[in-house]
RNA sequence: UAAGCUGACUAGGCAGUCGCUGUGAUGUGUUUAUCAUAGAGGAAAGUCCGGGCUCCAUAGGAUGCAGUGCCAGAUAACGUCUGGGCGGUUAAAGCUGACGGAAAGUGCCACAGAAAAUAUACCGCCUAUGCACAUAGUAUAGGUAAGGGUGAAAUGGUGUGGUAAGAGCGCACCGCACUUGUGGCAACAUAGGUGGCAUGGCAAACCCCACUGGGAGCAAGACCAAAUAGAGGCUGAUGUUUCUUUUAAACAACCUGUGAUCCGCAGGCAGCCGGGUAGGUCGCUUGAGGUGUAUGGAGACAUACAUCCCAGAUGAAUGACUGUCCAUGACAGAACCCGGCUUAUCGGUCAGCUUACCAA
């Protein structure tokens, strides 16, 4: 499911818990539902075009998808930072497999 | 067949699985399931023009400012498009144009050169007179602008007559100006006559002439709900008259709006600082709409009829994976909507035209 409100957002922010990489940072916030939710952001300062906005945007939804029995119970921000937008789509999706497999050993192992 | 030019179209296809957003239906009953269906571009981009739409209680005049600038037409409108004229360019098809005015005025024209615009005379050419035996030379006075040299540009060009040497001084042709006729809606073209050369270039220098332009933008704007708050600070709220006074009214001034200035018009509290919010619904997609046929037109386009409904998000929907085929997929993502222009772009297809070669 799409994180809409803002406020929830400020929710997730205010929680505190977050992962950084090169590529992504990651906050996350337990919610009392039965599902995960996801946000993404992609701001136009860090990726310029419009198409590879896009392009980000929708891999980390399609990966997190993937995933979403496991992540359920939380809601979820990606930020998506500048070096991403250089990368091909093949390196791009290697990072996001690496990040999955980081959250899983930092939080849901636990 | 090859090379080139112009115009139009297209932008990986097919099958399967999982998922996203809108809409409709059904169920459940209050926000979720299931099914069906639709879902980025030729430039969605740059925001460079034009228009619709919305608001600012009006848009009226003068000046200014900005834009446009051969002619005719198309259009809602345009700086766009179509056709034509003229100039430039190409072997041709074609391409291309800041294409009104320099005898309204002001200004500028580096270097070189005598002289860059009131003209003038450096080297020259020629005549007369003096010096000199004389040619030559030199000095003075005068006539010239043919030749040389400079420059991006030199005061019409070429030829011929003419002359002391020369000169539109005369003549022919070309150019130019004026004028008359013819063709054309017009730009303009063309034929005749007259003049005897006047008007160097720059208007992408100011300027003049003609025409056009009120401003701001969907975070426009409307409604609902909540919250601070009809809170705080600062600045200006004047004078005269009427009235016993307050209030109120009139006039002048002042302030605000009319985003350049003044007049005019409207309003009487207005402006600034600082703090907070931007949640939902509408606007929001049926439109100068698409497709087809017919008619009119040289064309841009217009008219009539038939038919179709084709994204509408808002922390922002089009994706991922698998198989397969080929040419191995460029530039790139709607955000109120249209008409253009400009820029980016791997390719592919079709039509028309030109030239060259070959064959008939």
């Amino acid at each position: 499911m799409r994180l809409k409100l803002s406020q929830d957002y400020r929710r997730v922010f205010d929680a505190k818990c977050k992962l950084v990489t090169a590529f992504f940072v990651v906050y996350m916030a337990s919610n009392q539902l039965e599902v995960a939710r996801l946000g993404v952001i992609a701001s136009k300062r860090c990726i310029r075009l419009a198409t590879k906005r896009n392009q980000v945007r929708r891999l980390c939804r399609e990966h997190f998808r993937v995933c979403s029995q496991q992540l359920r119970g939380y809601d979820w921000v990606i930020i998506a930072r500048s070096v991403l937008a250089n990368q091909n789509k093949l390196e791009q999706h290697r990072q996001l497999k690496k990040l999955l497999y980081l959250i899983e050993v930092k939080w849901l192992n636990q």
